[in-house]
DNA sequence: TTGCCTATTGGCACTCGGTGCCAATAACAT
DNA sequence: ATGTTATTGGCACCGAGTGCCAATAGGCAA
């Protein structure tokens, strides 16, 4: 087996050669202060031509997520029928979120940049559109209504919610699991609503 | 009765002016095309002094909220004691949420501009942050819990994105008031996580 | 080896948001 | 007329992001 074509000149870099440098930077004197050029120098490449790989600064940080996203989608439409569908999401975002236990370090890194940082705070709810449109749309399926009706939109504003919430605490933790987080805060949520009417 | 002294230079202009300024601008043609110069030279101020007024762009569209927080504190702190959090919590949001029959349809096309916009998407996070602590103040305070503990903080979370829920409904309905999709939102989350378990 | 084909590269110039600096300005008071 | 004072606004600068386009680096065919 001999690799694809290649038809023009080939690649100079690549989306992980880039993330892996602009970690060490951004670990290294912040997000703010690393500028664009920074990152590409570092990389070796023009600035012009990092922006080919991710369409703003604020996108680099992200990973694997739009292509997880597909992942979570999967998921969701295994789950089985008789369980409820609350308990469904909740299982599945606790996939979503699942890493392994060597990429938990770094995980946890990737998430404190982009839960801390301004900017990339700012930038998450346009990221996080897609994903909560996945949710909306699993719970319409369930509920026989359509993804953008007001239930399931309003689901998948909670279920982020509960999500960030969730990896707030998880931060803030020594050695607790996410998916602690995740199950303390959908206990939270019931609780809450459940109070005496 | 006269007025206050006086001691330098009077100011060249207001936020209300400002304001009113680059609304207008925003609806002629949209927020990303109307840049700063452009509503600077508008109002007949330099580029300059508009940023002594609004820290940036985003900040425009934003109006009385960081001042209705105040209010918001408020009535929070007036619920009586024996209605239920959730309920409590709900009230005053809806309190919050409340404006003059005349000032409706300038509200709704603040919140459609701030809702729509993905810039202004985006830069809201950092606006909400201050809304979400109040809210988790006050519900830390009803469970004797620290307003950065992680069930208060998750309530703050739930309950901005119930609120975003119900404006996204508003935005997109012809005649039902905001009030009756926060209701509704309410009650879609009560009934998401009352499902059979 | 030469030259064609092609996709990526990266430099250049430009726009726009935002900031630091500082002299000019417009009020009032003496 | 002079002094005090707070606001103004111009200027220069930085950083993110974009349109444009010639240069480049590979494979491939002759």
């Amino acid at each position: 087996m001999s690799n694809s074509f290649a038809p023009g000149r080939p690649p100079a870099t690549d989306h992980a050669a880039i993330e892996r440098v602009a970690f060490a930077l951004f670990a290294e004197q912040g997000f703010e202060r690393t500028t664009v050029d920074d990152i590409a120098e570092a990389v070796g490449i023009g600035r012009r031509t990092l922006f080919r790989y991710y369409p703003s600064k604020n996108d680099i940080p992200w990973g694997q997520f739009d292509a997880s996203l597909i992942h979570l989608r999967e998921t969701l439409a295994q789950m089985p029928a008789d369980v409820p569908t609350y308990r469904a999401v909740h299982a599945a975002v606790q996939e979503f979120n699942q890493v392994d236990d060597a990429a938990v370090e770094q995980h946890r890194q990737r998430m404190r940049l982009l839960l801390t940082t301004p900017a990339l705070q700012a930038h998450s709810v346009l990221r996080y559109t897609a994903w909560r449109r996945i949710i909306a749309e699993f719970v319409a399926e369930r509920y026989d209504l359509a993804a953008d009706d007001f239930f399931p939109r309003t689901i998948g504003h909670v279920t982020l919610a509960s999500s960030l919430s969730a990896y707030e605490g998880w931060l803030e933790s020594e050695s607790a699991p996410f998916s602690r987080f995740l199950d303390e805060a959908l206990d939270a949520i019931r609780g809450y609503y459940a109070d005496p009417a």
